[in-house]
DNA sequence: TCCATAGATTAAGTGTAGCTTAATCTATCC
DNA sequence: GGATAGATTAAGCTACACTTAATCTATGGA
């Protein structure tokens, strides 16, 4: 048993349900329910109702609830005091692959040099798990690709857009991005990528029968399958220097063609939510520079 | 960060040194370290002094070793008093695979007969992982064999003892327990668990040398590879059935014959140790009334 | 009363975290 | 200035947390 576990019993137990509480802490259901019934295991006791079908907190379940959250503060409590009580000032952000090395580098360091107190560790990931982990409080905030529903706790902000486009390579000589899509075989984005996810529903809308050949995990990685002629594929126009540009086809993707939008996320009231607050500001005032 | 990490610091904090704390926690001195880089990592604090070789906590550490006693204590109160406020009498022990279907229906049987109170899990796997669920109090206790050194918190009552002895199928006809194991194929028990450590250690002692062909994880299995002519091999006594050992050729192992030690260990003052007490005496009598 | 649906559970599969092993490094002690 | 004990690091392996897919079970509507 973890603090973990009660996390998950907390949760539960304010989204009344285990579904809900699987979106709020971005996992799935069943893990939830494992979670849980470990929890009961390990006590050796019910906490749940079963017999409802929301399952509803018991006696039990509801008297332990009231430890359970005082733990689980305390525990949130030693972990951000332990921290700020040394440096003031620490940032720890999540950055999906693919966007830190163009997006971040610049903007810490203009971010660092102007408050030099400051200090930021990255780490790299999957929107989901990143997600995940600022609901642990693992990391302050993320930068993550297009969460679709965000759970209440939470806030967005928005950073940049970018349009999505289709590619395939010179030897073909599609009419339109369906035809890019249909006629060649299809390199998609791995699955449990914010954006492959994205690209999915997107395919299901407009009714897209795609065939594919390939899952990888980079949007680079699309692009350079596609030079190689191994298909076609879709990936952020951003993606594509002008060089390589020069050798594909090049179309919009979806009618209205379908952006990709890359945001902030945070817990709301952060205690460091003025440093991440900074580090919007810079990464604003980055992107204004670019363009 | 989990629970698990606060305990390492704590225990690395008592016992003075990783390797000591590691022996505590029964897992390795790597594991140690690594949970404690973690730990400093999260919090993006150092805790410890690593210009001394047994490195020593720092003021930071020492400050937050108090309140991370302080949570570990609350969260093991959480656990005991959630079990204990519902169940009068609830013991969760682990046991080694291969004695449990052995030893154990029997004597739950007459345990729970006699107090029809008490609940009884059971959970099988290798004593060193028992161990640890033990010391990290996710057992009440444990039946394993031959723990070699305890740590202070812990302690061990002895249930059982048989000698091993080695066996070796009868087409072949060695004159002496070392004939027997050293002009064979030799099958050994699986190395991570504990008889397999012990077998291994004498094995050394008495400078054998033995061509290993075979690792299982079983006694069980390990007689009947012997017995399929696959090579010789080394069990407790009581694992060879009449019948079978009239299959097989039997030497005592080792000068003077080397004995495997069943013991039930559990921590020092723990709240069930009443229960766990009561366990122990339905053991005594169990093992009483078979011989 | 029965079916349809939403939601929880279970079993099986997968990937990753956490541990181990082995090699390397570094303080301390003689 | 080695030699040794103990910590660290890297690589490999195992166990576990989570996912996926299939199944089960309450509830709400016809």
């Amino acid at each position: 048993m973890e603090i973990r576990h009660l996390q998950a019993l907390i949760t539960v137990a304010e989204a009344d349900s285990f579904a809900d509480a699987a979106e709020l802490l971005f996992i799935t259901p069943a893990a939830v329910s494992q979670q849980i019934r470990q929890l009961e295991e390990e006590l050796d006791l019910q906490l749940f109702d079963r017999s409802l079908r929301p399952p509803r907190l018991n006696t039990m379940g509801e008297s332990l609830l009231e430890r359970a959250r005082k733990l689980v503060e305390e525990f949130d409590d030693f972990k951000s005091t332990a921290t700020e009580s040394t440096i003031r000032g620490r940032l720890s952000i999540g950055s999906i692959n693919g966007i830190t090395p163009s997006l971040l580098p610049e903007t810490l360091r203009s971010l660092v040099r102007r408050y030099p107190q400051v200090r930021v560790r990255i780490e790299e990931g999957q929107s989901q798990i990143l997600m995940r982990r600022v609901m642990r409080k693992e990391l302050d905030a993320a930068i993550v690709s297009d969460v679709t529903e965000l759970p209440e706790s939470m806030e967005r902000i928005p950073i940049f857009s970018e349009p999505l486009v289709v590619i395939s390579d010179l030897t073909k000589n599609p009419q339109s991005w369906r035809e890019a899509l249909e006629a060649d075989h299809f390199i998609r984005l791995n699955r449990n990528a914010g954006l492959g996810i994205q690209i999915d529903k997107a395919l299901k809308q407009f009714h897209l029968n795609v065939d594919e050949a390939m899952e990888l995990d980079s949007t680079d990685s699309i692009v350079q399958m596609t030079l190689a002629g191994l298909g076609s594929g879709i990936v952020p126009m951003g993606r594509v220097s002008p060089e390589v540009a020069r050798n594909l086809r090049i179309f919009p993707f979806g009618e209205p063609q379908v952006h990709r939008h890359v945001v902030l996320v945070q817990r709301k009231g952060t205690s460091s939510s003025e440093l991440s607050q900074l580090l919007y500001q810079e990464l604003q005032s980055q992107l204004a520079e670019r363009t």
